[in-house]
RNA sequence: UCCGGUGUCGUCUAAAGGUAGGACAAGGGACUUUGAAUCCCUGAAUCAUGGUUCGAAUCCAUGCGCCGGAACCA
């Protein structure tokens, strides 16, 4: 069976892992629950850049909402602190949901659209005598609200009257009381044995500008309040959200039976995030990275962003199919990052055109190759794919091949040049080295070959068996080129598991390694910005927008699989 | 000392009382003008102890481990 279709899609995963939730959805399709209706929603606060986890979140929502004709997923900001939210990392989210594959229609929604209903909602709290005015200090809350072992006591403006906390709050909303002079929070149990029933808070002051609704506020809604009310406001029927809101769940429901007149009535489920070996996912710890500029910025190439995957070469749909891979359950999990880079080697081997580039030149002279003298051979574009064509790559006297690919003393099983070795140019010839010129401080600078004029296109008349082919470029046709290479971030499997050791100190020192003088052949001279290669026998590379006009910059996605690295590590 | 959740190959994840399967990783081999890709093969798991049952990963009991929870964050 082919991996991948001729057009070079990815190829269809039909093993696609079903997953609890889909379980619950399919069987509210089929009993007619909502009475058919399907919508769920992706809800980011704009508070920072998404990342490899949230693109789980957006796969399992998008994902679901298409099991029923007309199902529908919105994409709703939950902006609903002015403290931590800024209007750029809304264009940000948005550019990376789509960059992603997915549509959310004319369904963007910001809970800060939803301020004068949710007051309305807590007004009718109010009325029901379901919510009241606390004046305690923020301290005097915290202490009475108990811990794990002890109740909690009641706060002595617990029992003021409606007309009273409906003025107080009407108070809170003109902005006539200061920070932290009073709350509205609803009137539950100070002694539940889950702590979020402890007489929730529902909305605080905050003298604060709001990036879309300016000063219009100065109180605004906490997320136990908003999130399900914004929820049924929009018609959503599943609320997908992370486990460490299992807690909150019940208190979901309580606001959205208590503020009452929902249909549908959105139901919350819980599934694990994602964890990565060798990556941090925390969006506290992404920004610690960017604001102390261990890395340049949210979208630099070894970050987890989506931004940063997108620079640094991945398709969106080898994200897709690596979140259809791990699937969805509620036990924690630490996914091998080898399984998010073999769905990215899977598209890019498929995508992807071949090209040739040496990224540490060593000179190679032919000596029985006339001065001056150039020839043409023909590579193909692509091995699995002839119908992509190809192209011409130049050869002439003097080229550059990696100096990895020459050892003096070889060790067995060293298929590459050494002196005496023939070897295949690949796409070219074969080449036999016959001396090796080595400079004062005894370094190998250039070899000197001969080549096999009867070799002509790789394969020698007499049939001999070669067993090496090396990539090669020719020095005078080269275009000198930046590459790139990068690593991961993180040395330790779990940067975060340790109680002793800061996560900074896992740090990979090599994570980026600049090489800025690499030789790549001259087609790709022209290489758009986001344009994907595979250097043969190095990797994939994207051309990185800090390219200019004939000085391409070239960022390493992700290195083709070595088993000789295994087995030279072996030795 | 409390509440909630969760324990299946090294890692993810299936198996709704009936053969513990798949993918990644690992190891071996074939093929090869990329030591790539592809193909074939191998090893590898039900937290523990009891119970129910013809039959238990699945049901029950007890124990243990791990994760989350006491922001005017989300």
């Amino acid at each position: 069976m082919k991996a991948a279709s001729a057009s070079g899609e990815r190829p269809r995963d039909d093993s696609a892992a079903p997953n609890f939730i889909a379980d619950i959805v399919d069987e509210d399709l089929r009993t007619g629950k909502n009475g058919g209706r399907l919508q769920t929603r992706f809800p980011p606060e704009p508070n920072g850049y998404l990342h490899v986890g949230h693109a789980k979140a957006i796969c399992l929502n998008f994902g679901i909402a298409e099991k029923a004709p007309g199902g529908l997923c919105n994409l709703r900001m939950d902006d609903t602190n002015p403290l931590a939210e800024e209007a750029h990392f809304v264009e940000a989210i948005q550019e990376d949901v789509r960059w992603l594959g997915f549509d959310w229609g004319d369904r963007l929604f910001f809970a800060s659209d939803y301020f004068e209903r949710l007051y309305e909602c807590a007004v009718t709290l109010v009325k029901k005598g379901l919510a009241y005015v606390d004046s305690q200090t923020p301290e005097q809350i915290r202490e009475n609200r108990g811990n794990y072992y002890k109740a909690g006591v009641d706060s002595p403006f617990r029992d003021r009257s409606v007309e009273e906390n409906l003025a107080l709050l009407e108070k809170m909303r003109r902005g006539e009381l200061k920070e932290g002079e009073a709350v509205l929070r609803a009137k539950i149990d100070m002694a539940h044995k889950n702590l979020n029933f402890r007489d929730p808070l529902i909305y605080r002051i905050r003298h604060a500008a709001h990036h879309r609704t300016g000063d219009a506020w100065c109180i605004y809604p906490m997320y136990d309040f908003a999130h399900p009310l914004s929820d049924a406001f929009e018609g959503v029927t599943h609320s997908l959200c992370t486990l460490e809101f299992e807690n909150h769940r019940p208190l979901y429901e309580w606001f959205l039976e208590h503020v009452g007149g929902f249909d549908p009535v959105p139901r919350q489920i819980e599934f694990a995030r994602l964890n990565l070996t060798y990556t941090v996912l925390s969006k506290r710890k992404l920004q610690l990275l960017v604001n102390e500029k261990h890395v340049a910025g949210w979208d630099d190439p070894r970050m987890p962003t989506i931004a940063g995957m997108r620079r640094r070469g991945y398709l969106p749909e080898s994200i897709r199919a690596f979140c259809e891979r791990i699937g969805v359950a509620k036990r924690d999990n630490q996914v091998d990052v080898a399984l998010l880079e073999h769905k990215l080697r899977e598209d890019l081997n498929a995508h992807c055109p071949r090209m040739m580039a040496v990224l540490r030149p060593l000179k190679v002279v032919i000596e029985n190759y006339p001065e001056g003298e150039v020839e043409y051979f023909e590579a193909q574009n692509h091995p699995e794919y002839p119908e992509r064509g190809t192209r011409k790559i130049p050869f002439s006297r003097e080229l550059y091949i990696e100096q990895d690919d020459f050892m003096e003393n070889p060790p067995k099983k060293f298929f590459r040049l050494s002196p005496g070795q023939e070897v295949r140019l690949r796409s070219a010839c074969l080449i036999t080295c016959r001396e090796v010129v080595k400079n004062d401080a005894g370094e190998v600078v250039e070899l000197r070959c001969t080549w096999d004029p009867d070799s002509r296109g790789g394969s020698p008349k007499d049939g001999r068996k070669v067993k090496g082919t090396l990539h090669w470029v020719s020095a005078a046709h080269a275009v000198r080129a930046e590459v790139r290479l990068y690593d991961r971030l993180f040395n330790a499997e779990d940067p975060e598991g340790d109680e002793d050791k800061h996560f900074l100190e896992h740090l990979n020192p090599s994570s980026l390694e600049v090489l800025s003088e690499c030789y790549v052949e001259p087609t790709l001279a022209e290489a758009s910005v986001g344009e994907r290669f595979q250097f043969e026998r190095l990797g994939y590379f994207v051309v990185d927008p800090d390219s200019a006009p004939g000085r391409p910059v070239f960022n390493r996605t992700i290195g083709l699989r070595d088993s000789w690295a295994k087995v030279a590590a072996k030795a």
